[in-house]
Parts: C-alpha cells; structure tokens; sequence
RNA sequence: GCCGGGGUGGCGGAACUGGUAGACGCGCCGGAUUCAAAAUCCGGUUUCCGAAAGGAAGUGAGGGUUCGAUUCCCUCCUCCGGCACCA
C-alpha cells in the first residue's frame, strides 16, 4: 500500500519508540568498547538557533554512526546556565534569572527532543544548581590549600556613571552601553587560578593530541607563547630599586637607546606624583577599556619620565619612558627598547625622535640602513663592546652568562599565559567560597558548610550585584576564629563550570564525591563536538581543570579530550548568527513544514562541519525533496511485491554496475563519517546511490533483489543524520527489528571489482581523450592503447614523443 | 596590532596523498503531466569561439617549483573567528 511521507507522523513514532524503550540510557557495560560522545553544552537563552541544530546534529550522527559500529556509545546533554542573559532578562521583564533559566532549559529540551537527539536525559546537569556548583566550590577550597589560587588587584573596565564593573562585550566603541560613559580601567582584588604553574605540561601534551585539528594545537600554542629569555636588571639613577625587564634578545642589549613602562608602573606612578603632565598622561592611559585588541590597535604614545637608567654594560644613561603600548599583565611591565631591531620600538623612536643604534649586522655580510628600515632578523653583532662579531646563540649566552655571573640577571621562561581571572562582580554565578576575617584575612569555606548557596529570590535591580544588599547572606562568623565576618560577594567566572562539566556527566547524581568511579569508566571524552570559537579559552581551562582533578587524585585521565571537531560558525549576511545582532533563523518554523530530518540533512549537507556555514533559505527544500524522492523509490520497489533472495553469482552487466555502486558507497560513506567527518559528502553519495535506484528500472527478480540490497544499505547508511525516516523505511522494507540496534552494513570486496576502467589521456598535461582498459593492464599496454586514440594522435602526429607518464588507474600522460 | 582559518560556476559546495576542475544539491532555461496551479518527472546549464566535432580561457591577485598545481613555496588583497569579563 502506497504512503506519503508525513514527516511529523514518522518523526513522533520513531520518538515515541526510543523513549519507550529507552534506547539512550546507558550504564557501564565493560564488555563493549565505550564511545563517550559530546557537544559543547548551550547556554540556556530561551530557543534552539541554527549554530545549535548544526553542532547537536554533528554530535548526533557521530554517536548515532559509532552504536552502528558496536560502541557503547553515551551522549549527555546539560546546560551552561550561569551567564549576563539571564541577569539582563531579569532587568528587562522583572523575573529573577533562576525562573528565566529554568523556564528557557524546558523549551529548549523540548525543541531538542523534537529533532530526535539520542541523549541520555537521565544525566542532565544544570550549573546553576547547588548539587552542581557545590563540587567546584569545593574543588576552589582544594586549589587554596595547595596554593593553586590567590587574590591580587587586576584591570577591570569600570563604568563610572553607572558605578559598575563592564564585561569587555557591554563595552562598545570604549563607552558603557547603558550609561554611554567612557569607560575607564581600574584595579579591584580578585581572585585567581594558577593555569601557569601548568603552562608547560599543557603545552608539551600539545604534541601527543593526534585527535585535535593542527590550527587549535597551534593557536593553543601560541596563546601559551612560551618564549626562552632573559631577565635584566637596570640601576634607575636615585633609586634603590633597580628595574627589571624581560627580553629574548639579549644579543640586541647594546641597542637599546631608551626603556619604557606601563601606566600602572610603580615608577611611572611616582614620576606622575611630582609632574602634572605625566599624571595626565596616566589617566589618559587608563580612559579606555581594557581589551587587548583595543591597546593593541590604539595610536602608540608615550612619555619621559625624566628618569634616567644606566645601561650594565656601557654604563650609559638613557631615558625611561611611559607607554601605552606596554602591558602591566605581561613580563614585568617594562621593557627595553631597541629601535633598530624591534618593529615597535623602531616607530615609536621614529616618532619620538630618539635614537635608532645598529647592533646586529646580516650574515651575509650585506649593508643595512637602520635609519631607513629596522631589521629585525638574527645576524651577527656589531658596535657591541668586547661582544662584536657573535652569532645569536653565541651573543644570547655571552650576555646571559654575564648577567648570571654578575648577579645582575638571569635566564627564565616567560609565557604568554596569565593566570585566569576567575572572580566576576555578578549575581548571576557560582558564589566564590571564601569568608573575610578581619584578623584571619581570606578562610575558605570548610567543606562541611558547602554548597555555599546562591539565593534565588532575589530582587534585581542592576545596579550591582544583590548579593551586596543581602546581610543575610553576607554576614556570617569566620570558621576560623569565630568573630564577624564579610562572606565573598563576587561569583565564579562561568568558564569555571563548563571547564569540568563533561567529567559530571558520568557521575551526575553523586552526592558523596565529585567524581566517583563511574567517570574511570566515561572519561576521557572519546568525541568532543563545538564551534571554533572555543579553540582556547574553554579548551584551555578545560585542560588545565582536567590535571587539577588528577592532581586531586580524582581521575588518572590528563587529557579530557580525545578527538576534536571544531564546527565553523552559522552566519547570516556574513556575521556569525547570534541573538545579540538580531540576524537569527528559528529552526522551529523550518520544522514545522519540512520535519526534523530535514532540517538535519539540510544542516549536514550544506557545508562540511568546519567551515563556516553561509546561511541560505532555499536548498531546504532540495533536502526535503530528496527524503520525498527516497521515500517513494522504497515506496514504489515494496509495493512490486516479495523480493527473492540475492545470489551475487548469477547478476548481469547491469545489475553487477548497481551492486559495485551499493559496496563502493557502503565504503565511500562509512569513510566519509567514520574518519573525516564529511558529512556533506556522505549525503552526496547517498543522494548518487538513490538516483542509481531510480534509474535502474530493472524489474527482473535478479535486479529486485540488487535493488532491495542497495535501498537497505542506504536506509542504514542514511540513519545517523536522518533517523526517523529511516526508521520508518527499514520497517518498511520488511524488518521486524528496529533500526536503532542495526549495524553499520558490510562491504562485499567481491562486488567492487570490475573489468574495465577508464583513463585519462593527457598530451603535455592537456585532456585530449579517455580510453577503456582492462582492470588488469601493465603501463605499457595502458600507454600504447593511449597512443591510439584519435583525439590524441591530432596532437601527437609528427612531433617526437620525449616522455611517457602513466599513473596506473588514472591517466597517461604523453610530452612531446 | 597579534594568532588561527577561508576565498573554486548565478548560489552552497566536490576534487581525500601533486594526476579528468565543477560530484551532489540549489537556482535558472526548455520539455512532459495538468482545465489551471502546486507537486512530480525528463533534458540542459563555468565562460568565450563553433551547427557540431572540437578548441581556448578558467579555482581572490601576481610570481615560482613540476610532465602535470584548486592542492606545494614566496609576495600581496580580502572575508570570517579569537584576543583573556559574551557564551
């Protein structure tokens, strides 16, 4: 009997079967091979957008494709649920940011199990619940013992009409974007994570990652930015404090004509207490947000400081200026400057009128104007002192060993990476677990007084953190010595959540631990599936949560991620879709005409997984007509009537053409999927082997059962990414068993082979014509059947053939 | 500014290890079906010359290596992402 397909029909019953049999809730089972399967988790804003539907439906098929492979295969989901949303909601509409967050998580978990997702929702995790956040506080109290945490000032952009802390996204263009304000930078104490004391060991590792693509290994890398140097001390003329700077070409010392600090330098503070001009200068410095792009990009300034500095080596005297462009967050917050070797400091001199020194000449013994051009390349020294004439190497150790050797200096590793800032001046976060004692300074929370809890009933004005308003909350006795004390009103940074998350997931409802021995089971990761923005920050601290938890003796894993799959962006108009730009497109509208399968194959088909993907609404349609098309073509060949048995050895030309075409399939998309995560030519190829179906017209019993195999292959080929309409056909095509337990299909070696295959003939690298060799052929046979073309002998005739290239397989190649 | 990734028909993309550029799909054009429309089916579709056979050009720009380059190397342009308080 002749159907139609109805998407919604279908979509509901294969649910409805999965969730009756519970087909995504697993246990440890030690006799199968685990496959733990991830996506990065959403932030819960209210509704799936179309950067969601992509990274879910590429986890999804993965883990759906890896079952079909015989895994055990675990694929959670849960929620990332602290954030600004919900504090900005929560000013908006007047609802505290917890009933936003749980009223948006129930529409979005509705949404998902409406496009079919094989979650295991008995795992699902929220980070905005205490039976969540509690183990993160505890884990804070744990780092505090070992020294891994500690409170210093640090930069923030301050608002200072609206008298509050700015995340660098409400800055826009260095102005607050409610009050309009210019921004300013300030210092406030906060709390932060040793990530450095793990720089090496996280870089190292980098090596070892064969599942992760080369560009995050690398950006990784270079955000790290592990450089070997030296650390030099300069005596500051009517200071007792010399001044130390960092540099990794000690070999270009006797260049320097000058040496610059921060802002916020000590000695430029103190510069700026006797001279008005350069306390200008300072707060100039500080008007503007604290993003490095924008310090980075700003016009460079400076000033002297009418301070003087002795070179150690010459003993000469040069001045010490202010600048903007050197970071207080990097080395130590003052450099040396070398204007005839460092691009920088060559402008800067340039525009100040300071002197540009040649101390590094080219090997190759060429002139150089270092007037006319900085040269910034390794080379030999020269107007050196007793140090001329040296190599790098041999002018970097000399100096070192005299700094070494004179107590003035020595050599170190700098990095790049700075301690992670986890203290946020937010309601809407995991309380930080710390009690202020005026006599006991900073005591963590003891373990038996956690989860320290958020409270929920809150009234949110905006203007600062609640929290601050709510004595009883914040007044509470020290643990230590038992007098008043203030409790910590900033909360977690939410990367602090999402950088352990994936390690709960196989201990969800733990109350006794934060990893029990089920995660010795799940972990490491096997798959992890998100968008190429998370290349550092989450993937970093994620790495970096993942040793303090082996440290802690909670897991013996190091790495939490096994393969990575970074997933380009969604854009619309060429930005990345996103509610704040306003320029989102509502899978739901798209879902309730087409389907989920639809919007699934679509998502899969349109680009491959890691390149961005350029959003268009037509082509929708062309995946919803395929699925039509495939439909029907199962449609039509059931309704002919009973199909007998396949016997390979008595097909036809014809029929053995459909059958090589079902097994190279078989193999082309198990590869596609399985290795390289091509998921838009794996569709492709399916699409090839269904209009092979529909061409084939072959009714014989012989061609019917060639055609029953091919349809079966690409049902079960087709399941991970369109599930329900796979469902369907596969019982349709006469099986008893749900799809969800089939296996991926087997290839037949045997079908693949054939007689006659066609190459290529090129004449000095032109296509002049093909021709049809047997299988078999040696390149001498191949290369004389070439010759014979009459395409080819147009352009061979008369001239003298010099070479004769043959690629066995593919083409030949005649030079004449 | 620094780091990473892109740029191929009208559009999304394919070409996996240097070997047929444009698979598959969208759109468009023509045809069939229909009272008509939708849906569906068939054919065509990089550009230029040509009736065709065939030829020439062609993968952001310019140069290089090679029998052969979308693929490797150099220089440049441009777009996207990240830059530590967006998640």
């Amino acid at each position: 009997m002749s159907t139609a397909y109805q998407p919604e029909t279908v979509e509901v019953a294969a649910q409805e079967l999965w969730r009756d049999s519970k087909s995504f809730e697993v246990g440890e089972d030690t006799d199968k091979e685990k496959f733990y399967c991830l996506t990065m988790f959403p932030y819960p804003s209210g509704k799936l957008h179309m950067g969601h539907v992509r990274v879910l439906t590429i986890s999804d098929t993965i883990a759906r494709f890896q079952r079909m492979q015989g895994k055990h295969v675990m694929q959670p989901m849960g929620w990332d649920a602290f954030g600004m949303p919900a504090e900005n909601a929560a000013i908006k509409n007047n609802v505290p940011p917890a009933q936003w967050t749980y009223a948006n998580i129930k529409e979005m978990r509705a949404q998902m199990d409406r496009l079919g997702y094989a979650y295991d929702w008995s795992r699902e995790i929220a980070t905005c619940d205490p039976k969540y956040y509690r183990w993160e506080q505890w884990l804070f109290t744990k780092m505090f013992e070992k020294g891994l945490v500690y409170r210093k000032n640090s930069i923030v952009n301050w608002d200072p009409v609206d008298q509050t802390v700015l995340a660098n996204e409400q800055v826009i263009d260095g102005r607050g974007w409610r009050s309009d304000a210019l921004v300013e930078r300030r210092e406030i104490p906060q709390w932060f994570m040793k990530i450095t004391a793990y720089a090496d060991e996280l870089l190292e590792e980098l090596e070892r990652m064969p599942g992760w693509p080369d560009s995050v290994k690398t950006m990784q890398t270079n955000w790290i930015g592990r450089s070997e140097g030296v650390e030099l001390t300069f005596d500051v003329v009517g200071e007792d404090e010399p001044l130390t700077v960092f540099t990794t070409r000690p070999d270009t010392l006797f260049g320097v004509t000058y040496m610059a600090v921060a802002a916020e330098h000590p000695l430029a503070e103190k510069a700026a207490a006797t001279n008005p001009e350069i306390a200008a200068f300072i707060e100039e410095c500080r008007k503007t947000d604290a993003a490095e792009a924008t310090l980075e990009t700003m016009e460079k300034k400076g000033m002297a400081l009418g301070i003087s500095v002795v070179h150690p080596l010459t003993g000469e005297e040069v001045p010490l200026w202010v600048a903007n462009f050197v970071l207080m967050s990097y080395g130590t917050g003052a450099v040396m400057a070398v204007p005839g070797h460092d691009e920088r400091d060559w402008e800067f001199a340039k525009k100040h009128g300071l002197p540009i020194k040649q101390v590094i000449a080219p090997e190759d013994g060429s002139e150089i104007d270092i007037d006319a051009a900085v040269y910034i390349d390794k080379g030999l020294t020269v107007n050196s002192g007793d140090y001329n004439g040296l190599s790098y190497q041999d002018a970097f150790n000399a100096i070192a060993d005299w700094f070494e050797d004179n107590d003035r200096g020595r050599r170190t590793i700098n990095y790049r990476l700075r301690d992670w800032g986890v203290s946020r001046q937010r309601y809407w976060g995991a309380p930080i677990p710390i009690i202020y004692c005026d006599d006991c300074d900073a005591v963590p929370v003891p373990e038996q007084d956690l989860p320290v809890v958020l409270p929920e009933d809150v009234q949110f004005t905006g203007h600062g953190s609640p929290l601050k308003d709510m004595p009883e909350f914040v007044n509470v006795k020290c643990p230590q010595c038992g007098k008043d004390a203030r409790r910590e009103t900033d909360t977690f940074d939410t990367f602090v959540e999402s950088s352990w998350y994936f390690a709960r997931y196989a201990c969800p409802d733990s109350s006794e631990a934060m990893l029990d021995e089920r995660a010795a089971y799940w972990l490491p990761v096997d798959q992890y599936t998100g968008g190429v923005e998370h290349a550092i920050l989450h993937l970093l601290y994620s790495r970096f949560f993942q040793r303090v938890m082996r440290d802690e003796g909670l897991t013996e894993v190091t790495e939490p991620f096994t393969n990575l799959l970074t997933q380009g962006m969604v854009l619309k108009d060429g930005a990345k879709m996103s509610k704040n730009k306003g320029n989102v497109v509502d899978p739901q509208e798209l879902i309730a005409k087409y389907g989920a399968d639809t919007v699934r194959l679509f998502m899969m088909f349109a680009a491959p997984p890691e390149q961005a993907l350029e959003w268009s609404d037509d082509g929708v349609q062309g995946s919803f007509r395929f699925l039509k098309r495939f439909w029907n073509a199962v449609d039509e060949h059931v309704d002919a009537g009973p199909v007998a048995a396949l016997d390979p050895a008595a097909l036809d030309a014809g029929q053995k053409d459909l059958r090589r075409k079902t097994h190279q399939s078989i193999a082309k998309i198990g590869d596609d999927i399985g290795r390289r995560y091509t998921f838009n030519t794996a569709v492709a190829a399916s699409m090839e082997l269904v209009n092979a179906v529909t061409r084939f017209g072959d009714q014989s019993d012989a061609g019917r059962a060639v055609v029953q195999e091919a349809l079966e292959a690409v049902t079960l080929m087709l399941s991970p990414m369109v599930p329900h309409i796979c469902h369907a056909l596969w019982a349709r095509l006469g099986h008893e068993t749900a799809l969800i337990d089939e296996r991926w299909p087997a290839i037949d070696e045997s079908a693949l082979e054939a007689d006659l295959i066609e190459i290529v003939v090129q004449v000095n690298g032109k296509l002049r014509g093909r021709v049809s060799v047997a299988a078999g052929a040696d390149n001498d046979t191949v290369a004389a059947q070439a010759l014979e073309d009459p395409n080819v002998q147009r352009f061979v005739e008369g001239k003298e053939v010099r070479k004769t290239i043959v690629v066995p397989g593919r083409l030949v190649n005649i030079v004449v």
